[in-house]
DNA sequence: GAGTTAATTGTCAGAATTGACAGGTTGTGC
DNA sequence: GCACAACCTGTCAATTCTGACAATTAACTC
């Protein structure tokens, strides 16, 4: 399996190729962020027929999804199943009807809020339960893999702020700030000027691409510089 | 190994008397908080010499210790040896002296930015690599226990906001404000007023015990309130 | 019905932040 | 020597936040 490419066509290729060599015809992975925090930010790629991923948007299934439930819970690999989604009948009976019968999912959290929900699915063949036991290992690494290209090639494009990079005085203004010190509090722990912490402040927003100390200290967060 | 106990001294007990069965006369944790992020909260919990534990304590050890170094980085374990305290020799020479000579060390991070360091040490007979093979799975179950039993003993009396609960509405206000939206914004988003908004506000920082929202928005995404 | 919790709104003064105008210093690498 | 990045400082107006004074309404539990 050859999935470290960078270039995003030859990668979802290989993904695909390689889910139907693990016996699923379907691919499908969602990578979702922590921001913004109101409304975090999601990507949905698969090979799921076009009146699927249209009756999926339409209707809002990702939000009773009972598979992206189960991930944002836990990591564990999940089988699809009658009493699975006995919440959500009206998705279960128009997955059924457009071919997604049996599959298979497993969610990852990786750092900076990022998180990913891998499924693989099929029209026929039940997934037994020999299947699985042979077959697990392969699938937890294959989604391993997966997650890292994909998050690779998405998320530069889907959180621009992860190449940020702050300098020391920035970094260390941004920490004490997001501690909930004042700019006058912070002028004196360090030093200077209360007009020198708020020009990095400024510096820092703007890089952070946002129009305030509140959430550019909720971003140093999410993203780990502080 | 009966480590479900809630009460601080048996569970100590009961630690020291396992890592005595697993062969080390000596167990050590350290459990860092996140916050506050410029000075983050180290409680460390031992049953080395007290004069060993003055001497780390008096030379800020901590800060230069190999093994909490690694611990920040991976979760895989760690041998202590020559080599890893290649840039701190005095403290590998101090600690030799004090009887700590052969070591193994295991992190884990947890929610809500908890992270933990088991240390398990003895001052003779080398640890070898059949030891290790043998006794590594063991050792890894320990380390999760431990770090379980401990956290749920000394986390709520080290950071007693974890236990705050924030009503609907405070939540969905300090989600808006850790997106960066001033009161007035939120009042018009979500059709309330704006001297509402910041009573919610009010009582959010007053429950986290803070003095501004962007303290406030921080605690809230740590804690993993949002 | 009494007590509790959550949500809502009012006013106001003092403090803090934000954005926009710039300009000067220090150290590093080519 | 010169470009460049990082750091530091100045003023000022408009906006926003914080803390302190309360008070009312709705829903739920006992």
């Amino acid at each position: 399996m050859l999935l470290t490419t960078k270039n995003k066509e030859d990668l979802l290729t290989g993904l695909f190729k390689s889910a139907k060599l693990l016996g699923f015809d379907y691919f499908a992975y969602g990578l979702q962020l922590a921001v913004p925090l109101t409304a975090p930010k999601v990507e949905l790629i698969n090979n799921y027929p076009d009146q699927w991923q249209k009756l999926y948007q339409e209707n809002n299934y990702l939000l009773i999804d009972p598979t992206v439930m189960h991930g944002t819970q836990t990591t564990r690999p999940v089988v699809w199943s009658e009493s699975l989604f006995s919440d959500s009948r009206s998705l279960w009976e128009d997955a059924n009807s457009n071919g997604l019968k049996y599959g298979w999912a497993q969610s990852t959290y990786g750092k900076k809020g990022v998180s990913g929900l891998l499924t693989l699915a099929r029209s026929d063949d039940p997934i037994s339960e020999a299947e699985l036991i042979k077959k697990t290992p392969l699938l937890v690494w294959f989604t391993q893999l997966a997650h890292q290209g994909l998050q690779d090639v998405f998320l530069p494009e889907m959180m621009p702020q992860i190449k940020t990079t702050l300098t020391s005085r920035e970094t260390e203004i941004i920490r004490w700030t997001a501690d909930g010190k004042t700019s006058y509090e912070i002028s004196v722990i360090i030093g200077i000027g209360e007009r020198t912490v708020n020009f990095h402040l400024n510096n820092v927003m703007k890089k952070l691409n946002v129009t305030n100390k509140t959430a550019a200290a909720v971003q140093a967060v999410i993203l780990g510089i502080i």
